[in-house]
RNA sequence: GGUGCCAUCGCCAAGUGGUAAGGCCGCAGCCUGCAAAGCUGCUAUCCCCAGUUCAAAUCUGGGUGGCACCUCCA
């Protein structure tokens, strides 16, 4: 297994600081609105990961927080007059829904801001009384960034001479501008939380610091855990202030491998809400079947950046629909874990940083001879056997093809029309077997108006939503 | 301004020193009553310039063009 570091910036063989194990945090999404693509990238390359280093024999303990203390949570509780908790768990319900229809699994563990509040007190304290830390008159506690001589090398990041000498400013009480708030205090009487600092808020950083050490880490390793991802604009600050806490507050350093994955645009433009741009992940799968954005959004390289469009969405769904058009060929078939050649070289590849356009040449390679072969000899019982093989494990590794393959073909078609659309397969055939083809040929005239594609086939006449 | 990434067929996209994967689109053909689906065949010398090398898309230097981050952000 390979494993492009994006700090180290170097693609480097996985060695796991445990034998035959992989403690592995990402960090998840803040809950106080829907989710977009990029929340889909970023949670389906780590569900990708997961595979793959299982596959690949680890025992996987994956972890994805849900950060659930916010300034935006609260001002939109203030705004809608709710309980924070209804406004996080409605987006956490939503982003769980949604997640579940990309085909991405259940993180091992999935550690809240909220219950992880005595963890983030005792790191916070840990790093006042060794001086890393300092509280002003003000309440707040800060990060002394000074204190850490390891502080930006994570995001190799020069500190600018200006930076470092502007002196505090105006009502900011830090002593250096680099420095980040680890508890934030709130005087008023909007939500806070009690802690030994005071009531307040915590630093949005000291989440993530804080939950692996609870979690995940191990005190014998110099890494708490193997592999920290996230998406790419979190390297800095958020993953150089998460290390710099862990590193100053323990005997480790944070993570052996940090994997961050690339953003998704859409149409060349980086998603925002001021650009009122944002593509939301409930939106997109009213449109499409969620197996189709997850090879969509899967299948380009997890640290290039994406483009997100819809004729490359279509692009995408062709492709994806060859691998359901082979499980229709051979449906009803006794399912077999056979393991075959093709298994070997598409876990090699995807091992290999996850080269998921490798993966999936190799791919529709295996669909092309298996189509030939069945196209010439119908009655292969060895290919067969393979080839439904091959399929279970391309769904088991890559989530793709798992659904049933009429039903895949069907999405967003309601029940009403598919009646109506078998009644007008019936008549075609019918007009087919008189062989009264001015009227077959009408009548596929009037299917294919629905939106779909027909298909005659030895088993009977399909068709297919296009 | 600082730091970093990228530039491969009409589109998407692998390959990172040994002579260009794959998908979509297109064209021709097989199959089909005709289609659709499936199959076969055809389609690039890798942004520009210079250099290193027996050999470069792949390394080095210089251009040009795009993008990201710089303390809200997956």
């Amino acid at each position: 297994m390979y494993i492009y570091d994006s700090v180290k910036k170097e693609k480097r063989e996985f060695i796991p600081l445990k034998e035959g194990k992989v403690s592995l945090y990402v960090c998840g999404p803040t809950v106080y609105d829907d989710a977009h693509l990029g929340h889909a990238k970023s949670a389906l390359v780590f569900d990708l990961l997961t595979r793959v280093l299982r596959a690949n024999g680890y025992d996987v303990t994956y972890a994805r927080n849900i950060t659930d203390i916010d300034d935006k949570i609260i001002k939109k509780a203030q705004d809608q007059q709710k309980e924070i908790k209804e406004i996080t768990d409605f987006y956490t319900d939503s982003f769980h829904a949604e997640m579940a229809a990309l085909g991405v699994k259940r993180p091992d563990i999935e550690p809240k801001a909220t219950e992880s509040l005595e963890a983030m007190f005792a790191m916070t304290q840990k790093l006042i009384d060794t001086d890393h830390a300092y509280r002003t008159e003000e309440g707040d506690v800060y990060f002394d960034t000074a204190s850490d001589s390891e502080y930006l090398s994570l995001s190799h990041r020069v500190q600018d001479e200006d930076e470092r000498q502007e002196r505090v400013v105006s009502s900011s009480l830090k002593r250096n501008p680099a420095d980040f708030a680890l508890w934030k205090s709130v005087k008023d009487d909007s939500i806070t939380f009690d802690s030994p600092f005071g009531k307040g808020r915590p630093g949005w950083h000291l989440e993530c610091s804080a939950m692996i050490e609870k979690h995940l880490a191990t005190d014998d390793a110099p890494y708490a855990i193997d592999i920290h991802g996230g998406g790419a604009d979190l390297l800095f600050p958020h993953h150089e202030n998460e290390a710099a806490q862990t590193r100053c507050s323990s005997n480790h350093a944070l993570a052996n491998y940090w994997m961050h994955n690339g953003f998704v645009n859409i149409n060349g433009e980086k998603m925002s809400k001021s650009l009122g741009n944002s593509f939301f992940l409930k939106d997109a799968l009213k449109e499409y079947d969620g197996e189709v954005l997850r090879f969509y959004l899967l299948s380009t390289h997890y640290r290039s950046n994406f483009n997100f469009n819809t004729e490359d969405l279509s692009t995408a769904k062709k492709r994806l629909d060859k691998i359901y058009r082979l499980k229709k060929r051979l449906f009803g078939l006794a399912v077999n874990r056979e393991k075959t050649e093709f298994q070997e070289q598409l876990l090699k590849l995807l091992s290999d940083d996850m080269n998921i356009s490798a993966a999936l040449a190799l791919i529709d390679e295996m669909i092309t001879v298996a189509n030939e072969t069945l196209d010439t000899a119908g009655k292969h019982k060895l290919l067969k056997r393979e080839t439904i093989a091959n399929l279970a494990y391309i769904e088991e590794l890559l989530g793709f093809g798992v659904k049933n393959p009429y039903e895949y073909f069907q999405f967003g078609v309601d029940d009403a029309t598919k009646e109506k659309l078998a009644a007008l397969i019936a008549q075609r055939d019918a007009a087919k077997k008189e062989k009264n083809f001015e009227e077959s040929d009408r009548l596929r005239d009037a299917i294919l108006a629905f939106g779909v594609n027909l298909m005659d086939t030895p088993a009977g006449t399909f068709w297919e939503k296009v």
